[in-house]
DNA sequence: TGCCCAATA
DNA sequence: GCCATATTGGGCA
């Protein structure tokens, strides 16, 4: 666990980031963490893999402190106005919030694993694993010994000596994932598929009527998929699809949690979750968090004056949203959604001849037209990305004059961008190239649609079972992305406001002063940066929170000179008819960049 | 606005 | 000796 803000003494936030993206993932609970992360890290070091953790891992550091220096100067300022949005938000919230649905998420056991088990019952009683090079899957034995999806194989047998490898079958995956899906579109016809493994329903109107108690049918739905199929799921029953995420995780593998949908028991599950529990919480978002003093979701109360110039404004709501359990209680095919992009790119060993690089991107063009004809789209922009045999990415556009999708095409407009890399980095030696498809136009109705936005953009509602319904979804898909673009406008329009609300801001002080080394300094940006930039290499931010006085939030101004913007009542919905909260972000992702961007002092 | 990067699942 | 694909959000010019 990270902690605090002596995290980063020694490699123990190194070691922690280590252990890999899946650490919440069942079957973990009793494994020594810090044995795990020993094994990892000695398994690794001297990689060049290993450098680049390491570098990421400065670099997060250095984000952290800058983070920290943040937040000891907001104390020292007038918070008010900022606790006022923040609780103004929180009562929007309440409002919207929506216990009426029953939310349900099924989660497939170890599923890879599951289905080679299946195909070969020995495997059951070793500790086994799924994938080459990294594992996708691995069954429960594996995970007692800390082996765990995203893992180097390598690492995985220093872990488990015994650990099977089995070779992936996705063939054989999707066809079973049919057979459960078959299943589940019995309780719901409109489920929602997350993954290949992972499935969200609203039974809501399955117990109505059939006259059961929701824990009732799932325990129902379960038995039946293990009879129809044989694989084992585990469930979450809840209010929202956020909640119904995180307690199908409660009870894996192979059993069932019902968080009841009432405001009093939801707020005290969020209470005390660990935030990385939260779908949207990863590593880095976790150890930010952390340092500012943020565990759990129930945490995020304390904090919440603080976290919109800290995070931005998106990372408030969400973490809003987390504190008080909200989430999507809309669920929908995934065919609803629109395509954004579309992609290939592989791994290979390490090369740098231009010719031999030339000739995998043309590879990669072939690969790609597969895609695009598949799915049907022609790119109006092209990405090149490669990564080096130091684990550093780049990545490069460009919009060929018209929209491409032939590997012709493809390779002839993705050439030169790869040509400029390589002048760029000279003797680049590659480990990674990639090619993706962005700003799709549907290959099939090109045209512009009546809103005079290119179709495809729109039209992608229709990608998947084109043979039949294109038509009955069109109007529908419409009206999403009106909604969509006008809520888009909505929020521009919000941004603008406050940052000219910013701009308008009285600037009483012709100075301001380092909460570090408590000296008046003089008033621009730059100065600013680089005194605290200055400052902090001279001293840890942990010496640096000791010696600043804590916590007085005295007003460096009056706060009657700070009207209140509204911009976080506002947001949201505006008598729009629709039962979810306002952002409907289960996937708003929390943001950094936390820099310095707070409207700090003065610019004269 | 378009480009690039990083985080996340 | 450390994957592949897609989405999202933020900084920046």
């Amino acid at each position: 666990m990270p902690s605090g803000a002596d995290a980063h003494h020694g490699h123990d936030t190194l070691k922690y980031h280590l252990l890999g993206p899946s650490l919440t993932k069942a079957g973990q609970d009793a494994v020594d963490q810090h044995r795990v992360s020993d094994i990892i890290y000695h398994a690794s070091r001297g990689s060049k893999f290993f450098s680049n953790e390491e570098a990421k891992d400065k670099t997060l550091t250095d984000k952290i402190s800058h983070i920290l220096a943040t937040k000891l100067l907001l104390e020292r300022r007038d918070l008010r106005p900022d606790l006022r949005r923040a609780d103004d938000y929180i009562a929007e919230l309440e409002l919207s919030r929506d216990l009426s649905q029953v939310v349900v998420h099924i989660d497939c056991d170890a599923f890879y694993a599951a289905v080679e088990e299946l195909d070969r019952p020995e495997l059951k009683e070793v500790p086994m694993a799924v994938g080459k090079g990294v594992l996708t899957t691995c069954n429960y034995h594996a995970r007692k010994f800390g082996c765990r999806s995203g893992m180097a194989s390598f690492v995985a047998m220093r872990l488990c000596p015994q650990l099977v490898c089995v070779p992936m079958n996705p063939a054989k995956y999707s066809a079973k994932a049919e057979e459960v899906r078959a299943v589940l579109a019995e309780y719901d016809p409109r489920f929602e598929s997350a993954s290949c493994d992972e499935a969200y329903l609203n039974l809501t109107q399955y117990c109505r009527e059939h006259h059961v108690g929701a824990e009732e049918a799932v325990q129902q739905l379960r038995d039946q998929v293990h009879e129809k199929t044989r694989i084992t799921v585990s469930a979450g029953i809840a209010a929202n699809a956020k909640l119904a995420k995180i307690c199908s995780n409660k009870n894996k593998p192979n059993g069932q949690f019902s968080l009841a949908r009432d405001r009093q028991p939801i707020m005290e599950f969020m209470k005390t979750l660990p935030t990385r529990k939260v779908n949207g919480v990863g590593r880095v978002f976790e150890r930010e968090l952390d340092a500012i003093g943020i565990k759990t979701c129930g945490d995020i109360y304390e904090y919440r004056a603080y976290l919109a110039q800290l995070f931005g404004q998106k990372a408030f709501q969400f973490l809003m949203q987390c504190y008080l359990g909200l989430g999507r209680t809309s669920i929908q095919p995934a065919e609803d959604y629109e395509r954004k992009s579309v992609g290939t790119e592989t791994t290979f060993k390490e090369m740098k001849s231009p010719d031999a690089l030339r000739m995998k991107l043309r590879e990669i063009a072939d690969e790609l037209e597969d895609d695009l004809k598949r799915t049907g789209f022609k790119a109006r922009t092209l990405c090149v990305k490669v990564k080096l045999h130091t684990y550093e990415v780049y990545t490069r556009q460009s919009s060929p004059p018209f929209a491409v999708h032939k590997a012709d095409d493809l390779y002839k407009y993705s050439l030169p961008i790869l040509e400029k890399l390589m002048k760029k980095l000279p003797d680049m030696k590659l480990r990674l190239m990639g090619l993706r498809a962005t700003h799709l136009v549907s290959a099939k109705k090109p045209g512009i649609d009546f809103f005079g936005r290119p179709t495809g953009s729109s039209s992608a509602a229709t990608k998947n079972k084109d043979s039949e319904g294109d038509w009955e979804v069109w109007p529908e898909a419409e009206f999403e992305e009106a909604v969509r673009q006008e809520r888009n406008n909505e929020m521009n329009e919000l941004e603008k406001l406050s940052q000219e609300y910013e701009k308008q801001q009285p600037q009483p002080e012709a100075q301001w002063t380092c909460p570090i080394c408590i000296l008046p300094q003089p008033p621009n940006d730059t100065t600013f940066n680089s005194h605290i930039d200055f400052c902090l290499s001279r001293q840890t931010i942990k010496e640096a929170v000791q010696s600043t006085t804590p916590f007085t939030n005295t007003p460096l101004q009056p706060s009657s000179t700070r009207p209140t913007p509204s911009t976080a009542q506002k947001k949201g919905k505006r008598g729009r008819p629709r039962n979810e909260p306002p952002t409907l972000d289960e996937k708003t992702r929390e943001k950094r960049r936390a820099f310095f961007t707070l409207p700090t002092n003065p610019t004269p």
